[in-house]
RNA sequence: GUGCCUGUAGCUCAGUUGGUUAGAGCGUCGGGUUGUGGUCCCGAAGGCCGUGAGUUCAAGUCUCAUCAGGCACCCCA
């Protein structure tokens, strides 16, 4: 019996290539989250259990981590989501913070589950927050900066579709409007949440067996039905637009300058903590059938840390739905290897040529020697393998010539440069 | 946790209504002479046909179980 090489069920071993990719989607998050004044922190992977208990949803904590009691008999658990964490440090200096408090992270989070296109079971997931800001600006911040991420990676408007609502405008409608009872109230929420999901008779059908007699005689289905086909604020029925909710939505929609911005009554997201407006982002492929990042404003959470609550903004981004939307858009860029130049050794001269090398180090070159001895062809062919364009031949002509032969593996180009046209050619074609 | 689909070489797959020693392409390794790769030519290695049972004269092919993977549901990024 030998041992698998596979990774453990629903993770990924990222080898050069992928870790390519994941470097290059971590930077140009970095560097649009930074463009707006966020800054990156960190946390623990692991959390005691509790600071998921109050607020996450049960089913994530109770079927979807990876947990286990610690040698002091503590329970914790392999982070999940981040926003609990950012939380919890943001409580613990709440007084000593400057606000409006601006951070973001990407941590590598973890979900027992059954692995799925565009769901493993541990994922990278850009986690953007800001703290202190009551106004919808807030939100307002956060999906201009979505955008101007999807922008970065080149993708148009045309490719995704952002659709927004609002928690409170739900509870208004379920509750105030619909009348239902709690119970009717939380099943019709997650039946709204799966919409998506179901043809038009299971809708009917689970919708039917989610209301009470008096509610369904109370038009409740009919009701519920025209306000989830609204296309738009307007298409609301006028009772609702008096409310604060509805106003806080119009205002977001009114102030965000994009042309694939849309209300949909239907988004909900899964997390219990949400409080006002949500948001999710859509690939409008059909390849990609599931929402690709989300959040909203969660208002209650860092006060369950026993301070004093602080209005917040956020959401997360994982990198697998990412990649999903990337591939689809043909929006992967071409990756080069970290290495510049690959340096054969004709001959058994790699004490007499480091020198050499080191000097094309310290003009800021990454540099590969083939350490082997092998016949120079092969050499050459482990450049081409690795996927880099340079090779320079040293052997003892060009130590005495303190001249180099440059192949241009590419373009099966061969010149004769000494150190300085070496550098500046490389370093013009690599930058 | 539930359902559906799929397991044949490192990878992608072909294997006729069950019928002798199991096939291709790519990849790998070696060769086509001495300091030059990608093309081309020649050659080689590599499979208990996921695993276990059953049906049959005969199983890669049929049945069952089991394991693994994919997809969908649940939930969510």
């Amino acid at each position: 019996m030998s041992l698998s090489t596979k990774p453990y069920k629903g993770a990924r071993d990222f080898y050069p290539e992928d870790k390519r990719l994941q470097k290059f989607i971590f930077k140009v998050w970095r560097q649009v989250a930074e463009s707006y004044g966020y800054e990156e922190y960190d946390a623990p992977i692991i959390e005691p259990l509790e600071i998921y208990l109050a607020k996450t949803g049960s089913e994530i904590v109770d079927e979807q981590t990876y947990n286990f009691i610690d040698r002091g008999k503590r329970q914790v658990v392999i982070r999940p989501e981040m926003t609990p964490s950012v939380s919890r440090m943001v409580a613990a200096k709440r007084q000593e913070l400057a606000y409006p408090l601006r951070l973001y992270s990407i941590p590598n989070l973890w979900r027992y589950e059954r692995p799925q296109r565009g769901r493993l079971r541990e994922h990278w997931q850009l986690n953007v927050d800001i703290f202190g800001v009551k106004s919808i600006y807030a939100e307002v911040e956060l999906i201009n900066l979505t955008d101007a991420i999807f922008k970065a990676f080149g993708a148009n408007s045309t490719m995704y579709e952002i659709k927004v609502n609002h928690r409170g405008l739900i509870n208004e409608i379920l509750k105030n409007y619909l009348q239902l009872s709690q119970n009717s109230a939380y099943n019709v929420a997650k039946l709204i949440d799966r919409k998506a999901k179901l043809d038009k008779a299971d809708f009917l059908d689970q919708l039917d067996q989610s209301l009470l007699d008096s509610e369904k005689a109370n038009k409740v289905p009919e009701k519920l039905l025209s306000i989830l086909d609204s296309k738009s604020l307007s298409d609301l029925p006028p009772a609702l637009t008096k409310s604060d909710n509805f106003k806080q939505l119009k205002d977001l929609l009114s102030n965000l300058e994009l042309d694939n911005v849309k209300y949909d009554p239907s988004i909900m997201r899964g997390f219990d903590y949400y409080s006002g407006i949500v948001f999710e982002v859509f690939d409008k492929s059909e390849n990609n059938n599931r929402s690709m990042m989300g959040g909203g404003r969660y208002d209650g959470l860092v006060g369950l840390f026993g301070v004093e609550p602080i209005s917040t903004v956020g959401f997360g981004w994982g990198d697998v739905t990412l990649v999903n939307f990337l591939k689809e858009h043909a929006l992967l860029p071409q990756l080069k290897p970290e290495t510049d130049i690959y340096v054969c050794l004709a001959g058994d001269i790699y004490t007499k040529a480091k020198d050499m090398i080191s000097a094309l180090r310290r003009e800021g070159l990454n540099l590969a020697i083939d350490l082997t001895n092998r016949k120079l062809g092969d050499q050459i062919k482990s450049a081409d393998k690795k996927g880099l364009n340079y090779v320079i031949i040293i052997g003892e002509d060009e130590l005495k010539s303190a001249h180099f032969k440059l192949k241009t593996l590419k373009n099966k180009q061969e010149l004769n440069v000494n150190l300085k046209e070496l550098v500046n050619i490389v370093k013009h074609d690599s930058h």
